[in-house]
DNA sequence: TTAAGTAATGAACAATGATTCACATCTTTG
DNA sequence: CAAAGATGTGAATCATTGTTCATTACTTAA
């Protein structure tokens, strides 16, 4: 036997890993998923096409990691503040607010990881991230039900739409954040921020119109 | 002078047109934009693939016009219920309840109208048929403010974010569209509508969390 | 140093599917 | 019927990119 993988081997594949992936997350903030290219990519990270493959077995897989990456931080900041001991209320209104901050700062990025089709891997991705957020914001109803915040109902549709709501208000393609200023975006989060915690706390019942 | 456009010419024309548009609705219907293939197109059609761009430029302007044709119909439904005489939260819950129902019963081409991207040129209609509905949503809302029955809002935000809640909770990917029987179906519309007449209705402003 | 194995290279390849175009066919008018 | 123009045809072309692979360059252990 001759060669064998070392420390110093393995960091070095590490490093060209993740250099890999870091370059890759970068087109995709600043493009979208469909920005992200082979040769682009290689290019940036000063590799030749044919190395990524050594670390990655195909496109969909490098950018199914990439999001990976991405969504983990983002579910972790809104488990957080689900995980904080306040009233049901402040912690619904503070984790839309959170999620409302985070896509309005990078809207390339948010747009990608909640809208952008790529294919099938990234898709069963983006699946779960989703049904995490609605997990994340179902505790928090759930919390409030049982502490008498909120009146009964069924989380799990809620949920769905709570997110469905972010979703489109903020990132949707009737979004239209090129002319808010700073306290235009204020006024719009709070307008999201009520609208949810509306939403939520509403006294009518189903039949009630 | 020899050959002219004439009553018959005209007519065989539009019905080769409207073949075609109809077998391309069929299959988006079926399979969603992506589905859409000029060749299968023209097949399914009985004719040639060349024959195809005698009447659209490309097949990005042949799926515009499918969108467009399609979608207009669906504002038309919602518009009727808006423009009903009577009391706005009744209005409302018609309309989203009416929203649901359509979707729920064409799953796949809701999707294709709502989320499936294709290209530029049906995105921008995309982004049209959503403002549709989310003006239609805000004139209601604005009527009920007037009367009284809903408290003074942002409307422009409320109204995507019922949009948004709409779109995720039927048709996004966290449907899960598979399982849910008849009544089943029910309830969820029921929660939706809940959901909807709650966060218009709601007592709260902003700040009260 | 050498043998053995691993990593890197990038030009060639493959697959997909929209689009074209030279030609044939059909319609109309005189 | 002939001429002129429109319409239909479908195999060939084009364009785009992900993926492969023969070759070269490293790295390690003996």
């Amino acid at each position: 036997m001759a060669y064998r993988e070392t420390k110093k081997t393995r960091k070095h594949k590490e490093r060209v890993h993740n250099q890999i992936l870091s370059v890759a997350r970068v087109a995709v903030a600043e493009g979208g998923f469909a920005a992200v290219q082979m040769s682009s990519v290689a290019a940036a990270a000063g590799l030749a096409t044919g190395t990524l493959y050594r670390h990655f077995p195909s496109k969909a897989e490098l950018l199914a990691e990439v999001f990976r990456r991405v969504t983990k931080r983002e579910v972790q900041v809104m488990t957080a503040i689900a995980d904080t001991d306040g009233a049901a209320p402040s912690r619904l209104g503070d984790a839309v607010e959170v999620f409302a901050r985070r896509a309005l700062q990078s809207p390339v990025l948010a747009y990608a990881l909640i809208f952008e089709p790529v294919d099938t891997l990234v898709d069963a991705e983006r699946l779960a991230f989703r049904r995490s957020y609605a997990v994340v914001l179902g505790r928090i109803i759930d919390d409030g039900i049982k502490s008498g915040a909120f009146p009964a109902q069924n989380t799990a549709v809620v949920a769905n739409c709570i997110v469905g709501a972010l979703a489109e208000a903020l990132i949707g393609p009737l979004a239209d954040r090129t002319l808010t200023t700073r306290s235009e975006t204020e006024v719009e989060i709070e307008a999201i921020v009520t609208f949810c915690l509306n939403a939520v706390s509403g006294q009518q019942k189903g039949t009630a119109r």
